[in-house]
DNA sequence: GGCGTCATTTTTGTATACAAAATTGTATTT
DNA sequence: AAATACAATTTTGTATACAAAAATGACGCC
């Protein structure tokens, strides 16, 4: 295993607070705490921060600082309208293609969320979603549409803070397995049908989170 | 205007490096080297390479050092299909929307292009031909697919150094003119047709430079 | 009391020194 | 002569000190 850099660590660090909501949207990151925080110099905060940049969850000015993403309804939309083309066109794409790793890898997925159903938890169901997604991506073959997916799942994982704990994932599951057999069966519309279906969920319930 | 910081110069000084292939694909970029080039410390260049590698014109490894890209004919194809899917998606929507500024922002665009019929100029033509289509992409009013299709542009400028500089721009300058038509017209069909020619274009003369 | 100016403080940007890792070269052994 | 171990060098990563820019706050002015 690759051994983990402090800028490693920062870069986990201020992440970890981002997403668990200890650093609200729009908040300024300061170099100098982070430094009291983790105990590493500046020098790898900066390229911590710079990769956070990177990644969308933070936005830096010159001069001016680092702040947290502020998540819009505007660019909600806009990260769902480019995850839907980018997605769709990502499996139908690996559907044709069918290569044979991926189905015990999307199988091995798919037993992990129906065990989500007796005792679920919702970082490991989101974890477990994006793994899902990113599989059939990967299929395609397309780097660039695995990087554009990895990144709006970041910009997404700014918004699902939103989302109520209590939410079950049955209906995910569901449209996970369509997307699922219609894989195996090389069925592109039904396969396509599920996966938009499977997407309109999340946004729904961001959606409804959000009282957009 | 914004003040040019030492990384800013950095990032310019490598870019045109890179761009007219004084460094050469695969060559390693020792940080001290640049010191003595520029004459700045690392600290920026530091920096500017960082952002050379969220353009994908270098390679960072962990302790490894910085090396420029090596375009490869995979990575080629899948450059070109990515663009397809995101260029054609935000030509048809901005097409629809038909904001109003954009047309006389492709006019003008379109002027100098034909201007270029006369005295041709590689660099000008590179630059035209990028900003017409930013343009288009842009009035989509999603940011993730300009953000997408420049990343893809840079790329695709690694490739374009293949290019036989006594192309000449008349095919493609009628495939943009037939573009704009379109985008007048609101036709969406003739536009997104004019729009895949005029990428064709592009994807066959490097084809051809780079015997694929 | 509100507003602008300027000194003070805070924060980011850069330079340099040092530590750790990787690469290179050399000597030794077989 | 080839392979390996190890020292020397090179290069990247980190820490710290300093410079420049921006934010803050006090003061006088209207």
């Amino acid at each position: 295993m690759n051994k983990i850099t402090p800028a490693d660590k920062v870069y986990n660090y201020i992440k970890e607070q981002i997403v668990t909501r200890r650093l609200y949207p729009g908040t300024r990151i300061i170099e100098e705490d982070v430094v009291e925080a983790v105990g590493v110099s500046r020098t790898p905060i900066r390229t911590a921060l710079s990769r956070l940049a990177h990644d969308g969850l933070i936005e830096q000015i010159p001069n001016r600082g680092s702040y947290v993403t502020k998540p819009t309804e505007e660019d909600f939309r806009s990260v769902f309208e480019a995850r839907k083309l980018v997605e769709t066109a990502a499996f139908r794409k690996a559907l044709r293609a069918h290569t044979g790793g991926t189905v015990e890898l999307l199988k091995e997925n798919l037993a992990k969320q129906e065990a989500l159903e007796k005792r679920f938890d919702l970082n490991e169901y989101v974890s477990l979603n994006r793994t899902f997604h990113l599989l059939l991506t990967r299929d395609a073959g397309n780097p660039y549409y695995e990087k554009y997916l990895d990144e709006l799942y970041n910009r997404i994982s700014t918004y699902l803070l939103f989302w109520d704990t209590s939410a079950d994932n049955s209906r995910s599951l569901r449209s996970h397995k369509r997307m699922f057999e219609a894989f195996c069966e090389q069925d592109e519309e039904k396969g396509v049908e599920a996966l938009l279906e499977d997407i309109g969920l999340g946004e729904g319930d961001i959606e409804k989170s959000r009282g957009l």
